[in-house]
DNA sequence: CAGCATCCGTTAGGATACTG
DNA sequence: CAGTATCCTAACGGATGCTG
């Protein structure tokens, strides 16, 4: 039987602008990129890495983070299985974005 | 009688990293911060400028920005009323961001 | 380990009529 | 003009059990 829980992975999108929000919107989203950003990571290291997260929420991010090309998955045929994840270029290029976040956040935040 | 869609407004965060992002998740806020860049508006103004918004919509974007001190309400006892919405200097700072999410979108979108 | 499936409550978001 | 109120659907998010 197929995935039950897959819906459209998103609706109609405007300007490259709207649409980079849609990307970046979400509330565990920017975590994950920002874990990633440390280099690539095994599907239960990022489960302990983004903290709060749990199983169902990661595996749908990262779907939708493969699926926009952010990110990269390498599945290896091994006894219990392995798989990585990994930035792609256009998710690395999403640095600067997450720092001007932080710089921001530290800055203006409490 | 009080306003009934008011809701708690947000929940529990963690880091400022998380609480800027929560802040900068949702659809429309980012246009809104977005459009107001380029100066103070009025609530119609608004509602025109951002694209494809509804009045509900932006009443609550607007309340929430507001009570993050991410823009001023400024209202004038006229008639028909006036009131003016503009950046504060918290708000302000989220332009390098802003700046940041644009680049990558057009670079990287579509 | 890396997931998928299921149940379920909470928010986000939208359309639209109405008011001071 | 600047919102409020009401009704509704869809998406988000959480807990947890199960499987190749």
């Amino acid at each position: 039987m197929a995935l039950k829980d897959e819906r459209k992975i998103k609706k109609t999108e405007s300007c490259p602008f709207q649409e980079a929000m849609d990307l970046i919107s979400g509330k565990w989203t920017m975590s994950i990129i920002n874990v990633l950003m440390g280099g690539k990571m095994r599907f239960k290291e990022l489960e302990r890495s983004v903290v709060g997260i749990n199983t169902r929420m990661l595996v749908k991010e990262l779907k939708q983070l493969e699926h926009k090309k952010i990110i990269d998955r390498t599945a290896f045929a091994t006894m219990p299985p392995t798989v990585e994840y990994a930035l792609t270029e256009k998710g690395e290029r999403l640095k600067p974005v997450l720092t001007e976040i932080q710089v921001w956040a530290i800055k203006n935040m409490s």
